[in-house]
DNA sequence: TAAGTGATCTCT
DNA sequence: GAGATCACTTAA
């Protein structure tokens, strides 16, 4: 049986839940009605105050607001006047930190995902569950850690060096 | 390789 | 209020 991920599965350290969130399905629920369910293979984690690539290194904003609020909740976010980001919040209460989805079933990258599942700012804020109409299962798949690859984060070469370059992203490799 | 596009944040 | 920036995509 599928189990629905809840708080508790993001509410530990960003980059464990990083890393097993790949292999998880993400589900949504289209304005349709249509039900859409896809493998994550493609994140990358923002982990905490210090980490000078995540929104909140500069404090606690109303755009940041929802990452230091509790895990399991859905961050939307608008950039480049076009394109809406999903992240999903890790950690505890205070502690800011979430993780974008950059790629899921065969779709890869992180505008096209959210395009793709009609994904924009009204989810922002939503704990991610049934109800919102996002959420994430666990499918039960064996997720060798050989097969999981980190990365630089992409895009965040302003965040200086010691940050661009920190193995934060992850990806399955394909079979 | 560069243009497109607009919310957000940091100055005045 | 003005200006810069930006966790990207697409078309050349």
């Amino acid at each position: 049986m599928h189990e629905v991920l809840k708080t508790s599965f993001f509410d530990r350290p960003t980059l464990v839940v990083a890393r097993e969130l790949l292999g998880k399905d993400l589900v949504r629920i289209l304005p349709s009605g249509e039900v859409v369910r896809m493998m994550v293979n493609e994140v990358e984690a923002y982990d905490g105050p210090e980490d000078r690539a995540c929104h909140a290194f500069r404090g606690r904003t109303k755009r940041t607001d929802v990452m230091f609020g509790p895990a399991g909740r859905i961050y939307v976010y608008f950039v480049y006047g076009m394109h809406w980001m999903l992240n999903i919040v890790t950690g505890p209460k205070n502690y800011p930190a979430a993780i974008l989805l950059r790629g899921a079933g065969d779709i890869v990258g992180p505008a096209r995902l959210t395009k793709a599942l009609s994904i924009d700012g009204t989810l922002n804020c939503l704990p991610a569950d049934a109800e919102t109409g996002l959420w994430f299962e666990d499918a039960s798949r064996q997720i060798d850690l050989s097969s999981i690859l980190a990365t630089p984060r992409i895009g965040v070469d302003y965040a200086g060096k010691e940050w661009a370059e920190k193995p934060y992203r992850f990806v399955l490799k394909n079979e």
